[in-house]
DNA sequence: TTTCGTATGTACCATAGGTTACCAATTTCA
DNA sequence: TGAAATTGGTAACCTATGGTACATACGAAA
């Protein structure tokens, strides 16, 4: 029971709650504490899903199988992470997604009618609900913005300019290498070089192995817009 | 008043409640009815923002306003519809767009604490605060998988796939003309023609003029994998 | 039927960027 | 310090697709 209460405290769905009230809940309501073992399938894409889960020990997997059995990891999660909270008030209630433990695990699972019991009786839960749900949507928005620059010249501004509202000086310390980089913007590494290259030839900055100076803020910005 | 009574059944918000209801729960709450002219600007990206607001009359733009002036307008809400659902519970309290009213409206705004308030004490607008959200979630979703498809024939793959789930028949009705089609799929028309052409040379479709038969349902499948 | 307008296919070129290979510079470790 | 491994830049090549212009086919109206 001590690796539950640990997991629920720093579940992010009863953030700013101590124990006693998380316990005063958990009494409450009907949960569903289940184990899986390594490897073994939580749910497969079309299976029906009418709660939400907690991972509370072990590391849980989503998973996109195709049809020719390719298996894309999309995200792990470990203890305190939850999953399945849109799909509960979403219109479809099936997984999406397929969900495997990659280690021995236990889930925690709370049936939509328990969910909106802790919703409507503590205030700071449902708090904390809409936000889980508000901040992914931010995210996925921004995800989205950033998939849809088209050029390889726009996805480097909008990386340097969104580093420069972070670090909020010209200067940017870049904490990547160039490898790292060009991943993380989806590009091949060469393609990366030449283009960094040539934005530095027509002004736009400077770049060292670990630095980004920024030269023409609004060029940057402009960049975006075309 | 007959308006906004109007407005507020249709509002996704408020489904499922007769106008008793309504009225009552109305009642319960503060709320500011501000009325804006054709072109007035109700906010810009950066503006704090803690409430939500719900179009009663008139319409309400909602745009992405570039630094060099340029305006990408994202989406028209009409009467009944609902902005700032998510920010209100997110971390960042400010607008990430900006509104402004395309004719003459009426927005009704509710603060946080006046939406809580509603949220708890009546658990239909509950569920269907949480299905706005969710089912933006699973939108955004699947519109983030398909802009991360990266050549022009796995946007075919996925546009023929997903009216084959939606029509299930392998001969498929196509609403749209050609120059339509391009522009869902965001790409030139005639690289469409001509990528159509290429899968029906490789045996993958054959297609008419507002149809499309699959010939091989796994090939085209296999090529969202790739 | 003829004619005009629109939808569609075709052809051609330009270009961004993927792919690969290679070299130089830097780091790491013995 | 020297050798091996890692990292970054360079170059050559190729393909997908955007852009544009044009031809053809179809459908509606006269």
């Amino acid at each position: 029971m001590d690796a539950l209460m640990n997991a629920l405290t720093k579940c992010i769905l009863f953030k700013n709650l101590d124990e006693t009230q998380i316990a005063f809940l958990m009494r409450a309501v009907e949960y569903q504490l289940e184990t899986y073992a390594k490897s073994e399938t939580l749910a497969i894409e079309g299976d029906p899903c009418d709660r939400i889960g907690v991972v509370i020990t072990g590391k849980i997997e989503l998973q996109n199988i195709c049809p020719s059995g390719k298996v894309m990891t999309l995200t792990q999660l470990e203890s305190g992470m939850v999953f399945g909270e849109a799909i509960l008030f979403s219109g479809k209630h099936t997984y999406p997604i397929t969900i495997t433990a990659a280690a021995k695990s236990e889930v925690l699972f709370f049936r939509k009618k328990d969910v909106v019991h802790m919703l409507s009786h503590h205030p700071m839960v449902l708090e904390n609900y809409m936000s889980l749900l508000s901040n992914r949507l931010f995210m996925l928005n921004s995800k989205l913005k950033t998939l849809s620059l088209e050029t390889l010249r726009q996805k480097l501004a909008d990386f340097i300019l969104k580093e420069y509202k972070m670090q909020k000086k010209l200067t940017l310390d870049i904490k990547m290498n160039r490898k790292e980089m060009s991943e993380h913007l989806s590009v091949q590494r060469p393609s990366l070089s030449r283009e960094l290259i040539h934005m530095q030839e027509e002004g736009y900055v400077e770049f060292g192995k670990h630095t980004i100076t920024i030269l023409d803020l609004e060029a940057l910005e402009a960049l975006l817009f075309e």
